[in-house]
RNA sequence: GCGGUCAUAGUAUAGCCUGGUUAGUAUUCGGGGUUUCCAACCCUGUGACGCGGGUUCGAAUCCCGCUGACCGCACCA
């Protein structure tokens, strides 16, 4: 299905549309979520903590979204999350300052260093705009992060652009009081804040989105001393080497050292069966190792988990070797002790992050189970059954002769424990449609028939087969059929 | 941020060039009827010119600005 197929669907059906979007002045990259989006995710991540949180016995964490000046002068982003440009006077085309001196000069100045210092090798090297040839305004940075004023005097702090950072401040108590043991993932759900320059493509590039992070403390000398690894070492990932993608196991990539070591290998795995239960089509997936350039500033070894879409290959998650990076500047900056014990062992915890795009997972979720059944004239949301929107459709057939009085009463008797839609009017063809629109895998119908027997027929989405069951089985059964695997 | 294309009901569109009707159509949606297991049919109802300014007796239509969407470039720690 297309990129325009998805979007389609998405105001339809309310999976997501755009925010403030009665007012003119509404700005891009603000997406909210509907009823049916709402709902996706929620049980999205409900199989996040499942597969990866409680398997791993990680715990979860809910931090703050703004958070002081402090935290991103340590973790790096004041400095490095800043992009250096110069703007054309002539034709007003903004530059990276760094690329462009690099391009002309083969002079490499880090992007973190003064604004004096791209200005003064500009006017010296003489560098003009590659469009027009214009002379360049000075030098600015422009930082990512969205800054905001606290309190009366407005006193500095940022919206987070990742949500590990409270992980990593928080991780000195939470590991004394939770009694933790290396290694020790801590996770978190939450919504982050960049200021792109060009938001684009609704739910894959947000000013404000949703990230699902996971950081796993471990010791650096025990990275190939995983009890555990046991567990996924026969679990298929597909990795991308140069230009071939080839599907090997856990215990093949790390025995090949493809992937460096058990420990990363190990999270890989559970990554890639989470994903496989999502109903994403894995046959189009990648793990792809970042080079030197394409790594975050804080990465040692880097792992894109990328999907392919009507698109291109989207990244759903990032993951990161950050080594101490993190713990090392907290540590500095605030003079907190970060180290613990492992044994008879002090050390400082290396991460290994997961960092994961929701609304981008949701995206592709939605895009790989979007499928048009032409012989029935019907689009189908084939999604997992735990994983949709709605349960349950319970239709009556028709309104009158009871049939109405009847199927509230079923209704009533499962709506707190499933995801239920009650429908009585119109159609029951239409109704079936619809329902087959927003993944729904189950419809229950009551007839006349029900009266005699109290049975009911329940169709299924995806084959549009129908059966007769008992009134009295229908919760073991839906219970049975949209459980979580 | 630069360049190109574009903006009319929930969705998809006609009308714009050449200014003047009650802004048309399809589908969706609500109510009613008929049928009774897969978008049928009949009746009925709700629903739109992105925002701001200008030209004009009169603007969905012409002009300017803004905002947004799509596509390329750049950006994506």
């Amino acid at each position: 299905m297309t990129y325009d197929d998805v979007m389609k669907l998405a105001l339809e059906r309310g999976f997501y549309f755009p925010s403030s979007e009665i007012y003119a002045d509404a700005q891009a990259g603000f997406w909210e979520y509907g009823p049916s989006g709402v709902s996706l995710k929620n049980k999205f991540l409900e199989l996040w903590r499942r597969e990866l949180v409680r398997r791993d016995k990680m715990i979860e964490i809910d931090g703050s979204q703004i958070m002081s000046k402090s935290v991103f002068d340590a973790s790096g982003h004041l400095a490095s999350f800043a992009d250096p440009i110069v703007r054309c006077k002539k034709c007003k085309a903004t530059h990276r300052a760094d690329k462009i001196i690099v391009e002309v000069s083969q002079i490499e100045i880090p992007e973190s260093a003064d604004l004096d210092e791209f200005d003064k090798t500009i006017v010296e090297k003489n560098i003009k705009c590659p469009k027009c040839n214009g002379d360049f305004e000075n030098a600015k940075k422009f930082n990512m992060m969205f800054e905001v004023g606290i309190g009366p005097e407005g006193e500095s702090a940022y919206l987070r652009p990742e949500t590990c950072q409270s992980i990593f401040v928080d991780f000195p108590r939470i590991f004394k009081t939770m009694r933790g043991k290396l290694p020790l993932g801590i996770a978190q759900t939450g919504k982050s804040f960049r200021n792109e320059i060009a938001p684009r493509q609704s739910l894959l590039r947000l000013r404000e989105f949703y990230q699902a992070e996971i950081e796993v403390f471990c010791n650096p000398a025990k990275l190939n001393d995983l009890g555990k690894f046991s567990e996924i070492k026969d679990t298929k990932i597909r990795i991308q080497i140069d230009d071939e993608i080839k599907s090997m196991t856990c215990k093949e990539a790390v025995d090949s050292q493809t992937i460096p070591n058990e420990f990363v290998a190990y999270y890989l795995g559970l990554l890639a069966e989470f994903y496989e239960k999502t109903g994403i089509n894995m046959e189009k997936s990648r793990f792809r190792k970042l080079g030197d350039k394409e790594k975050a500033f804080y990465a040692e070894v880097a792992f894109d988990f990328e999907v392919e879409t009507a698109v291109g290959w989207l990244e759903l998650v990032a993951c990161n070797y950050r080594a101490d990076y993190d713990l090392n500047s907290h540590a500095t900056k605030s003079k907190e002790k970060f180290a613990v014990m492992d044994g008879d062992e002090k050390v400082l915890p290396h991460v290994f992050e997961l960092s994961m795009g929701i609304d981008r997972s949701m995206y592709t979720i939605l895009e790989h189970s979007l499928r048009e059944d032409k012989e029935n004239e019907r689009m189908v949301l084939s999604l997992k059954p735990y994983l949709s929107p709605i349960h349950v459709g319970v239709l009556s057939l028709v309104k009158k002769d009871g049939l109405a009085e009847k199927t509230d009463e079923i209704y009533l008797n499962i709506k707190r424990k499933y995801d239920v839609f009650l429908d009585h009017s119109g159609a029951i063809g239409r109704r079936y449609r619809r329902l087959d629109e927003v993944g729904a895998p189950y419809a229950i119908t009551i007839d006349h028939q029900t009266l005699d027997d109290d049975t009911v027929t329940i169709r299924m989405r995806d084959s549009m087969e129908q059966s007769r069951i008992k009134i009295s089985e229908l919760d073991e059964k839906l219970s049975k059929e949209t459980a979580f695997p």
